[in-house]
DNA sequence: GTGAAAGCGCTAACAG
DNA sequence: CTGTTAGCGCTTTCAC
């Protein structure tokens, strides 16, 4: 009664451990098996409620099954698609998820990783490295040899990555701005040491340089915390409201952020988008239904999700290919909605 | 080289696997070991850079530090904080999370649970059903005896859990509106079947009773989706704004759910406040930057994961202690914003 | 104080 | 086609 195990079933089917074993753990044994010697032990298995011990597999087959997932914040909107995007994938792939919460400091990023290695995972996916990470202290995979992959938040290293490309979306966000007519355009920057947050501005620039407007640092609003509504609030504030600036629109490193000044501008007077444009980023649940709704520039986060996934699970099948600084580069794409008009 | 194990380390110290093991399996054993010899064996497993194998110690041990947490939606920000709760107390245990997305799907929940069982977890937190489960089928712990908490939303049947009052959510958000002069007030229903829908809808009800206000069915709007804004968006047209009823505040079962509701109700250009007042629930973290923010009753989401989850080990660790049927209730604070005004 | 050895439940040679 | 057997790495009696 009390050991459902494979020694239970074998004795109750009349065939031997070895047999029960084959019957039980699935295909990939080449060895035939009878299908009345099938039969007998799937139906022992069946009467004794048999659950295989994940853990004597796991030890003896030196493979968990399972992959670890940081991510910078919990509460943070945007990992709730990558997470879903993860799960859905790996759950139809009989992997199982252990998720870990940096909580935005690099410290615990670090600390999560090198437990994540202590609990024998299969890979590790880390999404949104922590600004002020350094690339010497990200554990790496050398160790181990436990693939890792970097998500959302490519990391100029050795380490392979899928994500958008953010250059591209922040020249999008700000070339949508340049063309409603807007000439003095600020960039609401998040934690400016996130990489991501570095491509963004360079693409912000890069349309300012296309279209031959000139870079003013004054219009770059900067307030160096996480990337939540209340830091886009104060950069805004800080930056631009309580100071004698011009500036008739602006494009956010996240649309948390651009909620945040959102709130900050219309407390002060402004209206939006008739006194001033505003573009986000990601395209959060919620872009869609803020007052005006946000015009964002979309990631499609699910999808880098589970292609992230699929690239993990493809390098732990095929240990020995040669995945090393494989990037993988999704588009953004531009949502116009309510927040953004011409001058 | 290739093996970092306990035979690799009593080798290198010159003892015994038992030694290494006494002196690297932390503090349980009693026995003492000189200073000497544990000095030895601590430096040889830093030297060989030692990481204990969970597999080979969970299958001795039959406990697997692990404990399994199923949400029934991991794109709604609700559960953000949770996980926060739960996993930082978690992770101060030495324990680690393995998350499950139910997709608000009452048969992938099943299948969750299942799921977990069979990765013999040491328990499991259950956080917010998704609506159209049946008790039948939400799988007991009785078989393996693995205890099962649910979070956020109670369930009235033998399990535990840890949730906050909702009736009383209910009745604080539709007292307000009352107060304020309001008489003609609407309930944003989430999925009926929600047994916290239900609690909240009661809460409605009972402040309606106390303030001698009459009922009416007009006033309840019913989409049977997701509670998500899309929900909130077309309850609120549906419902309210295609019909001549006459309604000037309601309280939604949720944030999300005011959120679509807010824009509906915008778009036909209702002005909130002025016109029209709303009352979201939970309090999640864009509820403070919505335009105008956010009147709403505010649930203590990271306290509620952090409490079940001392609740859960707390149980793990008396295996035999009689927890059948506790309950934790917290309690639910009404958050006066800018979405409700006197009539 | 320390060591030898059994065994947790499973899989994969190797025999037959 | 099926059975025997040797471990995977760890903890824990039981000796000494």
């Amino acid at each position: 009664m009390e050991n459902r195990n494979l020694r239970a079933i074998s004795k109750k089917a009349n065939v031997s451990i070895a047999t029960a074993s084959r019957v039980l753990s699935g295909a990939k044994t080449v060895v035939k098996i009878s299908e009345k010697t099938r039969k007998k032990v799937m139906e022992a298995a069946k009467e004794l409620d048999y659950i295989p011990n994940v853990f004597a597999k796991s030890l003896r087959l030196r493979k968990s099954f399972t992959i670890g997932l940081v991510v910078s914040n919990i509460e943070d909107y945007f990992f709730g698609p990558i997470i879903r995007g993860v799960e859905r994938n790996l759950k139809s792939k009989g992997y199982h998820l252990i998720l870990a919460d940096a909580e935005d400091d690099i410290e615990k990023e670090t600390f999560c990783v090198h437990d994540l290695y202590g609990r024998m995972v299969d890979g590790i996916l880390i999404a949104g490295i922590p600004a002020g990470y350094e690339k010497e202290k990200l554990p790496t995979n050398e160790r181990k040899k436990v693939p890792l992959i970097c998500i959302a938040r490519q990391i100029d290293s050795h380490l392979p990555s899928v994500a958008i490309d953010n250059e591209l979306g922040g020249f999008l966000a700000t070339e949508h701005l340049i063309m409603l007519g807007h000439r003095r355009i600020g960039f609401l920057s998040g934690p400016p040491m996130l990489p991501d947050c570095q491509s963004r501005l360079a693409g912000y620039k890069s349309a300012f340089k296309k279209y031959g407007l000139k870079l003013d640092k004054n219009l770059i609003m900067v307030k160096n915390t996480s990337p939540l509504p209340e830091t886009g609030y104060k950069a805004m504030i800080e930056g631009f409201l309580n100071k004698s600036i011009k500036m008739t629109a602006c494009f956010a490193y996240n649309d948390f952020m651009a909620m945040g000044a959102m709130k900050a501008l219309l407390q002060k007077g402004r209206k939006i988008p008739e006194n001033f444009s505003i573009v986000g980023f990601d395209d959060i649940l919620p872009a869609a239904y803020s007052t005006p709704p946000l015009t964002t520039v979309r990631q499609p986060l699910e999808e880098i999700g589970r292609r992230a996934t699929s690239m993990l699970l493809n390098i732990i099948s095929k240990p020995d290919s040669d995945y090393v600084g494989e990037k993988l580069v999704l588009q953004p794409k531009l949502i116009v909605r309510g927040s953004t008009r011409k001058i």
